[in-house]
DNA sequence: GTATTACTGAACGAAAGCGTACAATAAAAA
DNA sequence: TTTTTATTGTACGCTTTCGTTCAGTAATAC
């Protein structure tokens, strides 16, 4: 219910940023601490706003958390069009490895990990939704690099035939365990080094396996 | 604060079976809910016990929590030595196979996937239990399938130098996107064929990647 | 039987959150 | 200026949970 689409002629005009801090501090407490702990007072607080503002500028806590997630779905479609402007003119290796390391960057950011885990049993609630944040998120991600891998499988400097499974091993081996790792707050696994090298050898073994015979 | 340890001489015993109940209906809740969430109520409830009992066996919610977690755990310790009892005298492409079907039938568990979602972020606050829990868990099943690896790279099979590495290899090809699916509720996820074709294609990745050259 | 302990249901006070109501003030247009 | 709307702080009624208390009942040892 984001009233700032129709403007008032008359009487004091509605605080457009006072509505954005409050997306901001919902989605910043729901991360950190789950969406049903969470109280609109501590999120009115949080948003430096009367808790009153709160509720004329969303009718209740679930809406709110629904605007949030939106946000957050435009927030990663925009921040997906990186990869698709950078993988022009490198070489293989040199794009693979600026894409994992983009990638598992951010799969180790706190909001990636507190959303995967708090946030995430809320979508398992609206099936729907769910699949739309998939689409978004991680399987436009695997969209992103099966077309990458597709490319090169072209120019022969690999040989994959089907670039979505393909895109789906290389994103595995990248991982390995560090899902487990940051779920469980083990940090080491966030250090720059430790992503530089999970990488580095994810994409050392993927084109060890999908090296093209005659190369 | 388990008082069944010292028995009592006189008047009414302690039933143990309801200090059970209450561990496992809370570890249910606990799973499906988020700890902050469940009521203790809802446990007395659940466990078919009047909540003065709860109280009366364990001292408040977080010790129940850290109760549960220590059931988990020994739980989980004595299901890891299933796949050092069934390694023996197979080819190597079944061990693993049979292997990465047990994890990945595991890892595919409601409470597994409720698990990582949202209890992980209560160890989160106590790294040092995080720490003991990945002990068990996911360490211990690296280390299980690293002993593998190690005994195939001995025998010739494959050519492997650090086999702990190896083995959070292929446990990733396994998960490849699992995580996030598993994560958002994407069920189809869950199919036994599915994890079937998955397990299937890591191991082969796996053995491509790793093949022994003079084989 | 009695003594002792376990367990139950009901109720309590305290605290916290929800969503709303009200009176007062602030910021704009007319 | 007046009018209109936004925003605030306070307070309200309602609900829920926590952890405890109490009286009554159940199960065991003596």
């Amino acid at each position: 219910m984001n009233k700032a689409a129709e403007p008032h002629r008359v009487g004091r005009p509605r605080d457009v940023a006072k509505a954005e801090r409050i997306v901001e501090a919902a989605w910043e407490l729901f991360l950190t601490h789950g969406v049903e702990v969470v109280s609109m007072e501590s999120i009115a607080r949080q948003a430096g706003v009367s808790k009153v503002t709160v509720y004329a500028t969303y009718t209740d806590k679930a809406q709110l958390f629904a605007v949030c997630l939106q946000r957050e779905m435009s927030r990663i479609e925009s921040a997906q069009g990186i990869y698709e402007r950078q993988a022009e003119h490198q070489g293989l290796y040199e794009t693979l490895h600026r894409f994992g390391i983009g990638l598992m960057t951010f799969l180790a950011t706190d909001s990636a990990i507190s959303f995967y885990g708090t946030l995430a049993a809320e979508l398992r609630r609206s099936p729907l939704l769910a699949k739309s944040f998939w689409d978004v998120g991680p399987g436009k991600t695997q969209r992103n690099l099966a077309d990458i891998l597709s490319r090169a499988s072209h120019q022969g400097d690999i040989t994959i035939d089907d670039s979505l499974e393909a895109a789906e091993t290389l994103i595995g081996l990248w991982q390995g365990l560090s899902n487990f790792q940051l779920a469980l707050g083990i940090d080491r696994e966030r250090d720059d080094d430790v992503i530089e090298a999970r990488v580095k050898r994810g994409v050392e073994v993927f084109l060890r396996a999908y090296a093209n015979p005659q190369s």
